[in-house]
DNA sequence: CAATGAGTTGATTGATTGATGAATTGATCG
DNA sequence: CGATCAATTCATCAATCAATCAACTCATTG
């Protein structure tokens, strides 16, 4: 819109904000951006359901169509979204495809989100 | 199984998924759906980053506005929104409203995140 | 109590995104 | 090879979501 680039709509005017002496430093925006990324992935009921399955064990596509009473092609498009940002990875073995968990620190992350959310304690 | 509802539209016909016999649990729904509320919270660029700086210190809207050179109503709903996935808490003393993280379980999840987001090589 | 600075709220709009189902590929076996 | 099961891909549509800005509240100060 405006030549003025980036103006502050508000702003407190002249006052020194490191009351207490810290200064913070700006995350890395790519480091933002791909972290941002992989909780978007897990920020949504379908996939973290099929991703607290996986946090078990490995399993097919149709093993986990089976488990969450879903359809084949849906689990499918998660898993090729899931595999899209590495927190997945796949593993063919005759007519199926298996698969798990990228790596074990995507495990953590899972576990302690689930976990988190079984603490909670309602609102 | 007995009537046709809730037919999948693929399945293994007959086999059986157990090959390693541990049998998997579901995930419980209200656990996935919280925990998935507060990952989707977390999903989005703007909000992470204005998070990554709460996770060094608190900090009122006004310096967050400054440090993310980004406007105050913009700040104030992203705020208001990770106050209501109780990721954030707030505080006000005169003019200015203190936010800071809520608790120590989502200051972890966040820096694990950010961990996993830093390591990550790329693709 | 008027003025000003800090923050919130509400409504609108544009962009993402997830669900769905048909068509396609890949693999095994008779 | 042709049949069949497993899985992926593609395109469309509806729902969700984030940015934006004006209007409003709340607290302080002159």
């Amino acid at each position: 819109m405006g030549t003025m680039e980036n103006e502050p709509t508000h702003a407190c005017l002249g006052e020194q904000h490191a009351e207490n002496g810290v200064a913070v430093q700006l995350p890395d925006p790519l480091v933002c951006a791909r972290t941002a990324a992989i909780f978007r992935a897990l920020g949504d009921v379908s996939r973290l359901s099929l991703l607290a399955l996986l946090a078990q064990r490995e399993m097919c596509v149709s093993e986990l169509t089976e488990k969450l009473s879903d359809n084949l092609p849906a689990i499918s498009q998660r898993l090729k979204l899931l595999r899209s940002e590495r927190i997945v990875r796949s593993r063919r073995q005759g007519k199926h495809v298996y698969y798990s968990l990228a790596d074990n620190h995507i495990a953590l992350l899972i576990s302690n989100g689930l976990e988190h959310g079984s603490e909670e304690p309602h609102g």
